[in-house]
RNA sequence: GGUCCCAUCGUCUAGAGGCCCAGGACGGAGCCCUCUCAAGGCUUAAACACGGGUUCGAAUCCCGUUGGGACCGCCA
């Protein structure tokens, strides 16, 4: 039998941090196995969701990579096919209509509370017999509400093992509204047993629906899929993930010059694991993926972590390929793309790629190369441009201007044969230069600098360097 | 409050009764390398929540306690 698995997110906001990896790993499973992955937006709340989030969602999806196999399916077109399933089971009597008021229902709800018992339906329109109330063509205003029998609902979930729930401590749930329209859990049901889904994974928050997810598979006469309920991420206080532990939301990490592939192998990582390794290819993920290796404990979410997984496929990645994600966020710095061609973006990126663990540090490490005008730290010009530098600079700078081919080991050889002659460590020689180049203390090996600046633009800069220790005393 | 889930270093985890005075990774500390910052190398601190069983033997199985989490909507 193929397998056929979904992400069905509600529309009410970006793709985050915890529904992504509901989707990769309905994705993982599926792809392991050869089978669809298919996406379904949830969108029964006309309310809230949005087409917005709903576009956030699919960038999100493609921004990492997940592909799907079919939809996207929106409930919102469907909601005939609900509502057939709703009718059929008021007619074979596995329902009936509620004419309790949401007013009403609230009001018993915030009683029962002050009184310390559970809330819960009374079960008051199902006694007073459906039979008075349901011909009438000008009916009231009336829910439609599921009716679960006595008895114990045996959840067996992939995940969690078998967990059993008492039916009264289920509800009546109302699966069409009084404006017609139908409930989550209806529509999962019906979605998920005629779209096939054969494996209904996601997070474990979920748990509590599944035995009446069940009751209704078993009401419709449909076939009940397997269940695989995810350990929830949480925040680095062991609540539940959100706005206030740091950014959610996946396309943030792109905006904060994240790779997709690190989220991804991050995200796989929390609550999946395979031996002791840390770093996976996608191909090694979906050949490797496999529920024996999902723990069924939460888990924190590890920025740090993700950070480290960053700068891992940032040292490891072609510098061609890095170039041209570095354009964008040089951009945001208001270095366009065209102004910086004399320079190689590749030769600039190798020199800063392993001090950096995202694009914004990528891009901030590099900004000197771009700055026209250098200002210098104010500390560093104090410390390293000083009058005895004035001599060693023009010594440098007449050597750099005679170097035929302007290559990494001609300009070593330069430096080498001042140091020498003068007895001083390169140290000495390099912050000087550093300071006079970049501006600051911190930067590439001043080798690699000076040979992607070039000749003209590092004698132009020392000799600023030089015109700046002159006018300063 | 009720129902359900969960419990190994700070964090992610390995561990399917003896291989474990518990291994890896992130983060931390220290040292080495070094033109700065990184990168890299080496070293190091750090955990089986607690209490009872079962067993020759328990991180691993069972029970309880404690702690954490989720859900209890005409939201999804």
């Amino acid at each position: 039998m193929e397998i056929r698995t979904r992400f069905a997110p509600s529309p009410t906001g970006y793709l985050h941090i915890g529904g992504a990896r509901t989707a990769l790993f309905n994705w993982l499973f599926a792809r392991h196995h050869n089978g669809k992955f298919i996406l379904r937006i949830e969108d029964t709340d006309v309310a809230r969701s949005t087409e917005e989030s709903t576009q956030a969602i699919l960038d999100g999806m493609q921004w990492l990579g997940l592909d799907y196999d079919e939809g996207p399916y929106f409930q919102s077109k469907r909601f005939d096919l609900y509502r057939e399933h709703a009718y059929k089971l008021l007619e074979t009597d596995k329902a009936y209509k509620c004419y309790c008021t949401a007013e009403e229902l609230e009001q018993r709800r915030k009683d029962a509370m002050a009184q310390g018992k559970t809330p819960k339906y009374d079960g008051r329109c199902k006694s007073q017999g459906a039979g008075a109330r349901v011909q009438g063509a000008n009916d009231k205003p009336f829910a439609i509400r599921f009716k679960v029998s006595p008895g114990t609902t045996l959840v067996k979930d992939i995940i969690k093992g078998n967990v059993a729930f008492d039916n009264n401590e289920i509800d009546d749930l109302i699966i069409l509204r009084s404006d017609g329209t139908p409930t989550y859990n209806l529509c999962v049901v019906v979605d998920d047993a005629t779209m096939n889904i054969t494996h209904v994974i996601r997070g474990d928050d979920h748990l509590n629906n599944a035995p009446k997810q069940i009751l209704l598979y078993e009401a419709l006469g449909y076939p009940v899929p397997e269940f695989a309920h995810l350990p929830m991420i949480l925040g680095s206080d062991k609540t539940r993930l959100s706005k206030r532990h740091g950014a959610t939301s996946v396309m943030a990490y792109k905006e904060m010059g994240y790779l997709p592939h690190a989220l991804v192998n991050y995200l796989a990582r929390l609550g999946w694991s395979h031996g002791d390794q840390e770093i996976f290819t996608i191909e090694e993920l979906t050949e490797k993926f496999s529920f024996e290796n999902v723990g069924k404990s939460s888990g924190v979410f590890n920025p740090e972590k993700l950070l480290w997984l960053n700068h891992h496929y940032i040292k490891e990645a072609k510098t061609d390929d890095l170039a041209k994600l570095l354009e964008p966020f040089l951009e945001v710095k208001g270095y366009a793309v065209g102004t910086i061609h004399e320079l190689s973006l590749p030769n600039i990126v190798k020199t800063v790629q392993e001090r950096s663990k995202t694009f914004v540090e990528m891009a901030d490490a590099a900004e000197f190369y771009f700055k026209e005008n250098i200002v210098y730290e104010e500390k560093a010009a104090q410390k390293f441009l000083t009058p005895d530098m004035i001599e060693i600079f023009e010594a440098i700078r007449t050597r750099l201007e005679n170097v035929t081919t302007f290559s990494h080991e001609a300009i070593e050889t330069v430096f080498n044969g001042i140091i020498n002659e003068k007895g001083m460590k390169l140290g000495k020689v390099a912050q000087p230069v550093r300071v006079a180049l970049t501006g600051g203390t911190v930067s590439p090996g001043i080798f690699e600098v000076i040979e992607n600046f070039g000749k003209e633009k590092t004698v132009e800069k020392l000799k600023k360097a030089i015109a700046f220790i002159k006018q300063k005393g």
